[in-house]
DNA sequence: GTAATTATTTAACAAATGTAAAAGGATGTT
DNA sequence: AACATCCTTTTACATTTGTTAAATAATTAC
């Protein structure tokens, strides 16, 4: 639970009474590579903080796996569009390495949101963080070339390429794996 | 401001002190086309509803104007990644047509967040449907085909063509005003 | 340890998009 | 009305990425 905490106090102070209420929604979780921990077309009602490991969220796009991002260990995976409008996802979360989570109960803390003003602002901010990241990667995929993303991805995740298959870094990229590996050759 | 709160009613309901608090940050602001609303440099300190008329939010990639959203009436406009982070942004907003807004004090809206949790509630909401809206756009551009997303975008905005100059358009989609034209000559 | 499976790379060709330059249209100003 | 300016399209060619298939490398299961 101590890095969960220390990753809310980041974007807001807690106190103890709430510390402690958002304590009894948690559950620790551990999982093996290549498990999937939601699966796909049922509604997210889990906020997931990674302890230790690595995850994505990914579908099918006409028959083909999409990664639509990968989570590494200090940072929380939820298939937002999912948890926010209510409606089953189209998507799944996956496990790529032997992973630690706390497993947080949306529905739960939604309600906590009524009595604890400070855990729906960490929430708040915590997804708006997140709104900030996502417009940012929109600016990437559009107007970057698939070079510059690989080695922006390798700057920002040095050691991505051991915890991470290529065929789920290249859809993550928005390139076939055949694309990735000239761009890899290249780069060399 | 009528339309405003029915926007904001369509969020999460407000008591009649909350849309007295937020009427008295807000100011009706009247801009000819072309003209920018906020200029490139500035820290983002102002939420925007649009009641009739186009906007955009745009910036310069290597020198050329890019078209990072299109917004029309009956939404807010906002450069979420200055608003959220504090820093000064990179991009500005540019009005599209004679357009009438609201502008909402953001700094004086914060500030409102914590006297009326429902107004902070209110705002969360609204901007965890935008991240849901940007998480789709992602889908959208990786993996969709240009003509897809030009299609779509003619299905979402039927009149968007009479309403926003095609180099705008082009940038927007992700691609030049050239392949545009060549689509667009394609799908006759 | 070996076989089977899965992941990655390479090759050859096709399709989509980018770049640069020129030509046509549309719009605005005087 | 005429001119200038801006917007859009077209053309020709270059570059990037996709597709399919085969070869090689790495991993997993027995």
């Amino acid at each position: 639970m101590i890095p969960l905490i220390e990753y809310f106090k980041q974007y807001n102070p807690l106190s103890e009474k709430a510390v402690n209420a958002i304590s009894e929604i948690c559950t620790p979780v551990t999982i093996k590579k290549n498990k999937d921990l939601q699966s796909l077309g049922h509604t997210c009602k889990t906020i997931y903080f990674i302890n230790k490991g690595a995850a994505r969220i990914y579908y099918f796009k006409d028959g083909i796996d999409i990664t639509e991002c990968l989570v590494f260990e200090n940072n929380i995976i939820a298939r937002v569009e999912s948890l926010f409008s209510g409606r089953p996802s189209r998507k799944a979360i996956q496990i790529i390495q032997d992973t630690e989570l706390i497993a947080i109960n949306a529905t739960e803390l939604f309600k906590l949101y009524d009595t604890f003003p400070e855990i729906e602002r960490l929430f708040r901010k915590i997804f708006e963080a997140g709104y900030v990241d996502t417009v940012n990667r929109v600016e990437s995929i559009q107007f970057h070339t698939a070079e510059e993303r690989y080695t922006a991805l390798l700057n920002e995740t040095p050691n991505v390429l051991q915890r991470v298959p290529l065929k789920y870094i290249a859809s993550y990229l928005g390139i076939t794996q055949v694309s990735l590996s000239r761009i890899r050759a290249s780069v060399r």
